[in-house]
DNA sequence: CTGAAAAGGAACTAGTGCTT
DNA sequence: AAGCACTAGTTCCTTTTCAG
């Protein structure tokens, strides 16, 4: 065996080689353990004297005095090939048939129509060749007809040939045959006129149009009526006739031998043909023009996030893990990346765990907080964590070094609660819980499927949306208008106060979060065009008029990580994910701003802006604001439902 | 984190020229 | 004609790199 060495020679030697690397022991143990193969069916890797890799693995035997028998891994391309596959057969199939001379091939009603469409066409298309003086393609669509009856006919008998065709019945020539012997022709005939024509010589040609022609003539006819009736295609795929799916299976060929014969590389392990692809990941309908996850990356994502929401810890590693997965999930909608927010926050923020120091110690203790409550030096006795920051003493938060000096001085041990940024243990946060619950049971749910292509924009004439915030009184206000109906609009006014208790992090200042209270007017802009179109998954590009550079920057590119910033961003992101509404902020003012701004500051029995009315005002809680509750109600009120309504809400 | 593409390498095959 | 050594090319597979 050459440049296998002397392990190779025999199985003692093998065995021999593998106990000098693994020791006697791991072998004895692997081989008493081992079922059929050892280490497994696959073998190890084992570098031969020339340095070639190849894999060795031990079948255990009875055969061998040692009990076991080394294989090497050759490659093995000598099987045999199936009945149905085997060349004699075959041949005596078509022998037998025509064993007697002068056997006829018939055509069937069906097909002789189809050849006398064929041949009417192609007889006026040679006349008015040999018209115009082109005598040579004249007279090569003259013998069309011919040559494509006689190519049905050989269609026919290779179906005889390869068992399709059953040998106790006469041959007939189906239109299937004729319509494929016709694009055959078509495809030969283009593929010699680019080898011996001018086209053959233009190597641009060859690459480009003409390849592309050659197939277009068949798979766009295929493809096009497919696609026109998609809607009826998913019930008729399964019921394909024989035929029809023969036709396919022809399509098919016809683009690998074209690739083949120009030399278009196409990656086998990745080729598919069908309506229905995977491809970068995503499973894309290519008749019904939408894509969906993939159920197997549902399942991991649900799985995934099952995992993670279970236990009251999670480790920084496997928040990474969630957070990367979810970036590539939410490409399918770019402004949900806004959730991660929170993720990246727990992320960053590790758990804080009790220390404690003598009361001796105190002095030198605080000379080991740098100025942001940072250790910045060992403590001798006490183990605190290098770069690990102080949040509080004795129960007492610090916001910064000098609020130390508040801290009470007792004989008892100074607790502190310091975080430790070597750990890896992380907590997630309320928010992050909502988030990736939200997540699971959309895992959970049957596939959802969006469109590849989005409808048309549809622009209203004007729509605005503004904020204004003074103490403790938040107003937002936003209209649409379109053509000469009646302004719709929204104005609500909101209490800082009751906020708070929702949101964590708002400042104690109306004023300070403006940024936030544009966000949440923009909001309401979404859900007032949402329920102007109900129902309609639209694509609705909205310029706003914003007269805030950070809402700006929040509504286009929504990320953002700053708290309670992101908080609103999430939820706008989430919302236009709901309500297939994106938002594009533009920074211009106009008047359109400052009826916004109107309607912002508008209290009840104020005056309203000329060209609105409280009929149409739409009104706005804070329910379907932070929640997404459905704004659905009975009306009369006295009616009842025979049903309860299955509630949706976050919360 | 993802998938695609590029790169790299092993195993194999076909063809060629030479010798026996 | 058969066998051998060599080369060029193909196929399959894995690893690395790249881009988002």
């Amino acid at each position: 065996m050459l440049g296998l060495g002397d392990m190779a020679s025999s199985p003692d030697a093998a065995a021999e080689l593998w106990k000098q690397k693994h020791g006697e022991d791991v072998f004895e143990d692997w081989f008493t353990r081992c079922e059929e193969y050892e280490p497994s069916a696959m073998g190890y890797g084992v570098t031969l004297l020339d340095g070639t890799l190849t894999r060795l693995r031990f079948r255990k035997t009875s055969d061998h005095p040692q009990g076991y028998q080394a294989e090497w891994r050759v490659a093995n391309r000598n099987f045999p090939l199936p009945e149905s596959l085997q060349l004699q057969p075959a041949i005596e199939r078509v022998m037998k048939y025509f064993s007697k001379p002068h056997q006829v091939i018939e055509l069937d009603a069906d097909a002789q129509a189809w050849q006398l469409s064929y041949q009417g066409a192609l007889n006026v298309q040679s006349h008015i060749l040999r018209e115009r003086g082109d005598v040579e393609l004249g007279a090569r669509l003259g013998a069309a007809p011919w040559h494509c009856g006689v190519l049905a006919g050989l269609l026919a008998v290779f179906e005889l040939f390869v068992g399709v065709h059953p040998t106790d019945m006469t041959l007939k020539v189906s239109r299937h045959h004729l319509q494929r012997a016709f694009q055959i022709l078509k495809l030969v005939h283009k593929l010699k006129d680019i080898a011996l024509g001018e086209a053959g010589s233009d190597p641009e040609a060859v690459r480009g149009g003409y390849a592309r022609e050659a197939l277009g003539a068949r798979s766009c006819a295929v493809s096009f009526p497919r696609f026109a009736n998609f809607t009826q295609v998913e019930a008729g795929m399964s019921q394909a006739s024989g035929a029809e799916a023969a036709a396919g299976q022809n399509e098919e060929d016809m683009i690998i031998s074209v690739c083949q014969c120009f030399n278009i590389p196409l990656s086998w392990a990745k080729l598919q043909f069908g309506a229905r692809v995977v491809w970068i990941g995503w499973s894309f309908n290519l008749r019904s023009h939408s894509f969906h996850l993939p159920y197997e990356k549902l399942e991991k994502l649900g799985t995934m996030l099952s995992t993670l929401l279970k236990g009251e810890f999670t480790t920084r590693h496997e928040l990474e893990i969630v957070a990367g997965y979810l970036q590539w999930v939410f490409q399918m909608h770019k402004l949900l990346k806004p959730w991660l927010s929170c993720l990246y926050d727990d992320m960053r923020r590790p758990v804080a765990t009790s220390y404690s120091v003598e009361p001796s110690q105190r002095i030198e203790f605080i000379s080991c907080i740098s100025d942001d409550l940072l250790i910045q030096r060992q403590l001798p006795g006490a183990a605190l964590p290098l770069g690990g920051r102080l949040l509080s003493v004795k129960h007492q938060a610090l916001r910064s070094k000098a609020d130390l000096r508040r801290v009470g001085i007792s004989p008892k041990r100074i607790w502190l609660r310091i975080t430790n940024p070597a750990s890896s243990k992380r907590r997630l946060s309320h928010q992050s819980k909502v988030f990736l619950r939200y997540w699971q049971q959309w895992a959970q749910m049957p596939f959802f499927s969006r469109p590849l292509a989005m409808p048309p924009r549809w622009l209203p004439d004007a729509f605005a949306a503004d904020a204004c915030a003074s103490g403790n009184k938040i107003g937002i206000g936003g209209f649409i208008k379109m053509g000469d109906a009646p302004a719709v609009w929204f104005s609500e006014v909101f209490s800082l106060r009751s906020l708070q208790k929702l949101i964590s992090d708002l400042p104690s200042v109306a004023q300070e979060a403006i940024t936030c209270w544009e966000t949440l007017a923009q909001m309401g802009l979404v859900l007032l065009l949402a329920s102007c179109f109900p129902g309609g998954r639209l694509k609705i590009c909205v310029p706003s008029w914003c007269d805030n550079t950070g809402a700006e920057s929040t509504s286009n590119k929504l990320f953002c990580t700053s708290l309670p910033l992101a908080f609103f961003a999430q939820k706008l992101s989430l919302l236009s994910w709901h309500t297939g509404i994106s938002l594009d902020v533009h920074h211009v003012a106009g008047f359109e701003n400052t009826i916004a701004d109107h309607l912002s500051r508008w209290m009840e029995g104020e005056e309203l802006p000329s060209g609105f009315s409280l009929d149409d005002r739409f009104r706005l809680s804070w329910e379907m604001l932070w929640h997404f509750k459905p704004d659905v109600r009975i009306w009369p009120e006295s009616h009842g439902l025979l049903w309860q309504p299955q509630s949706f809400a976050f919360s």
